[in-house]
DNA sequence: CTTTGGGACACTGTATACAAAACCTCACAG
DNA sequence: CTGTGAGGTTTTGTATACAGTGTCCCAAAG
C-alpha cells in the first residue's frame, strides 16, 4: 500500500510526488540529512506545495523522512546501528512471511514467485544492477504477498524499501549468493515446508546482515577506535555537512546547485 | 513516532487532528467504513482542510484509513480475518521486542516497565477501563522501547494501536490474566532471560488471540455455517450500511446526524 | 415498471495567499 | 576579539479559492 492508491485508478500528484521523492532518496540523489524545502521541491517537480506536503507526511510515517514542526523536513539519517537494527526486524518479519507463505501456498502464488526469480536472473545476466536491486526487493515482497496477511504486507513494503536503501547507501552488494538463497527459499515455500522456509528466510537475512557489516567495515577501515560516538553516520559520499548547526538550512544565496 | 513530532516542541494542528481522529477511530466514535469528508471534519474540529488532509495520509499509512483517489477516505474495515492476522505479526514482533529488551536491559528501562505496570494495576483497581486499555498498550510499547531498536519501535506504535482497536471493536476484554502475564514478562526481561522473555511475550499474544476469537464467536453465535463470505465484517454495532453501493457516500440532505 | 440520460450537487485535487515562527546576518557593545 | 541583540529573509503552518470529477436524483422513453 505504498502509495495508498489501491486500484491506481487515478494517479494523483501526491502519489507521483511520493514515488519520486522516495526514488530519489533510495537512489541517493537526495542525501541523508538533506533538507526538504517544500517550495523548492514543489518548483522542482512542477507542482504546488500541497502534494509535496502530503508526500512528506507519508514518507515520514515510513521512516524515510524526519519532520520537526516549524523547522522542516529532512531526509532521515541512517546510522550504522540503525542499519544493523533493521536486520533483526527483518529476520522476525520475513521469517514469519516465509512460514505463512509455505503454509498457504497456492499454484498462483508459487508461480508469481518463480516469475520474479526469473526476471531477476535475467537482470543479473544482463548486468542491469538497478533492476536487480528492485527485483530483489520484489521477490521479498512477493513472499509477503504469498503469506496472505494484509497487515504483514502493510509493514513489509516500507521495511523492504528501507532495506534497499540501507544497502544502496552502503555500497554493499550481495553477489550471486543472494540468488541461490532466494531459489532455495522458493523451493521450501513451494514444497510447503514451513519450518524450512522460515529457517531459510532467516538465514538469508542473516547473510545479508553479514554483507552489510563487512561493507561497513571495509568502508572505514580507518584506525577505528571502538567508536565512542553514539551514532556513527552511514554515508556514501563525504556528508558535505558544512557549518550549519541545525538540520541544515542550506546556503541562502544561490539556493540550488549543491555541488559546484 | 506516532505523531511525527519528536520533541513535541510545537504542537501543530495536523498533529492534534491526527491524534483526535485516531482517538475517535479507536473509540469507535468513527465507525468502520465511515466516510471521512474533509470539509465536515475540518468544520467539526474547527480547522481548515489542509491539516485534515495531512492527517488522513498519516492514518492511511498506519492502516486506520483507506484512501481511494477522487473518491475519498473511509475508516478502514476490520474483518475477522484481518483481526486474526494481526496476532501472527504481533507474536513475531513482540517476541523479538521482548528478547531484545531482555538482552539490553538496563536499570532505567526495567524501572520504566515497572512504573507502567503499577499505573496499570492502579487503573484496574479503580476500574478506569479506558485507562487500562491505554496502559496495556503503553506496557507493550515500553517493552519495545526497552528493546532499543528504533525501527522496531516505528512499527510497533501503529501496530499496538491497531491491536487496541481490534479489541475495542470486538468488546473482547482480557480480564486479570493479562496483568499476571505482563508481570511475568517483566520478570523475564528484568532477569535478562532472552528465551524466556520471548516465550512469555509470544504466549501472552497467543492468549490475547484466544480471547479475541472467543469474543468473536460469542458475538455471532448464530448458526454460522463455516463462513463462505470472503470477509466477514468485525463490527461492534450493527453496521448500519444501508444501500450505498460505494464506500458509502452519506445521505446528501442533512449531511450530519448519522444515526436518527 | 424498468431503464437511460441529463443536470445539479458534493467532494476531492490542486493552486494560491497570508500569518507567524525561526533562522541568518550584521552591527555594536563589552 | 567575542558575545549579544535587532532586522530582514526564508520557510513552515494554515486558510481560502477554484477546477474537475464522481455521484445522485429525477424525468422521460421504452
Amino acid at each position: 500500500m505504498t502509495d495508498q492508491t489501491l486500484g491506481a485508478a487515478h494517479r494523483t500528484l501526491r502519489d507521483e510526488v511520493t514515488a519520486e521523492l522516495r526514488r530519489r532518496i533510495l537512489s541517493g540523489e537526495l542525501a541523508q540529512g538533506e533538507r526538504l524545502v517544500e517550495d523548492r521541491l514543489a518548483a522542482l517537480l512542477g507542482v504546488s506545495r500541497n502534494p509535496v506536503r502530503e508526500s512528506i507526511r507519508v514518507l515520514a510515517a515510513e521512516g524515510f523522512v524526519q519532520v520537526v514542526p516549524r523547522i522542516g523536513a529532512t531526509v532521515a539519517r541512517l546510522s550504522v546501528e540503525e542499519g544493523e537494527e533493521l536486520f533483526d526486524v527483518r529476520m522476525a518479519i520475513e521469517g514469519l512471511a516465509a512460514r505463512l507463505a509455505a503454509r498457504k501456498r497456492t499454484p498462483g502464488s508459487a508461480d508469481r514467485l518463480r516469475r520474479v526469480l526469473e526476471s531477476a536472473k535475467e537482470a543479473v545476466e544482463q548486468g542491469r544492477l538497478d533492476d536487480v536491486a528492485d527485483l530483489n526487493t520484489a521477490f521479498h515482497l512477493a513472499v509477503g504477498e504469498a503469506a496472505g496477511n494484509s497487515y504483514l504486507n502493510l509493514m513489509m513494503t516500507p521495511m523492504l524499501q528501507r532495506a534497499q536503501w540501507v544497502f544502496s547507501q552502503t555500497a554493499a552488494a550481495r553477489g550471486p549468493h543472494s540468488w541461490s538463497e532466494h531459489l532455495s527459499l522458493y523451493e521450501a515455500i513451494a514444497a510447503g515446508d514451513e519450518d524450512e522456509a522460515q529457517a531459510r528466510a532467516v538465514a538469508h537475512v542473516a547473510a545479508a546482515r553479514r554483507s552489510f557489516l563487512s561493507a561497513v567495515d571495509r568502508a572505514h577501515d580507518q584506525p577505528h577506535e571502538p567508536h565512542d560516538q553514539p551514532h556513527e553516520p552511514l554515508d556514501p559520499a563525504g556528508e558535505a555537512s558544512g557549518p550549519a548547526r541545525h538540520p541544515a538550512r542550506g546556503p541562502v544565496g544561490p539556493a540550488h546547485d549543491p555541488a559546484p
